[in-house]
DNA sequence: TTGGCTGCAAAATATTTGCAGAACA
DNA sequence: TGTTCTGCAAATATTTTGCAGCCAA
């Protein structure tokens, strides 16, 4: 835990209570929270925090390229603080969002109209489909 | 284009003037536009057209399947009346949109444990890149 | 005729921002 | 001590909704 602290201290990341609270429950999240996923969870034992700051913070750790934004869900933007290259699964029933461990690299081949027209930097794969609580 | 009009007809998909002027807009239209775009669009020669109606048509040309809606700019909603299956590709810088005519259905393969928590219906695979004219 | 659509306004939801005071480094 | 962060509140942006009147079928 202090191994987390210390890493951010060493980037100059600086590091008040609630910016603690929000990184300590990010670390090894799998659950891709809301910003207000954060906030709820944080409030219980940190109070005073305010949404602003989730806010302010999630987007401070998205700009230094610790946590991704993903983009899966049309209704509100979820967090991933795993950087390792994985996918993503969505329920279209509850919006639950799951990892996908597996290689997709292999669709990077584009044609070559678009290839004219963007300098490709990344792709993503998503799955949809329906999650075993949701399945009822 | 009367074409048009009568296939939607045909669905009992009820033509307003303000509908026709959406589905006249979204015809081949390989923009991506979002709820905005083509509320600015009708409202030219159609200025009495609401936003509402505009949300309202959308959803509904959805519900129905004549139209999907893109989740790959985290910022709004983008709307696309292609239903031929294809991918997508944002800029990052402008946010625009491309379309990827390739064949990507060889991503399918998920790992078992997966496929044990979702019963999987689709994928979506996205490119991001720059644009020609956000180079410079 | 009538059920569905429109437009207005208001509400709901998600996110951002200005600013004065607080606090980390 | 000074820069950055926090919290509040207000602003902004996107989308949805209630409802009275309208209109396509």
């Amino acid at each position: 835990m202090e191994e987390l602290l210390k890493k951010y201290r060493k980037k100059g990341f600086k590091l008040t209570p609630q910016r603690i609270a929000i990184l300590k429950y990010l670390e090894g999240n799998t659950s891709h929270p809301t910003a207000e996923n954060i906030y709820m969870a944080i409030k219980e034992k940190n109070p005073t925090v305010s949404f602003s700051t989730v806010y302010n913070t999630v987007e401070s750790l998205k700009e230094r390229g610790e946590i991704l934004e993903i983009t899966i869900d049309p209704e509100r933007k979820h967090y991933d603080p795993n950087l390792n290259p994985h996918n993503h699964i969505v329920c279209t029933v509850c919006n639950r969002i799951g990892d996908v461990f597996a290689d997709y690299s292999g669709v990077m081949n584009l044609p070559p109209d678009v290839l004219e027209e963007f300098t490709v930097t990344g792709s993503h794969v998503d799955f949809y489909g329906v999650c075993g609580e949701c399945r009822d």
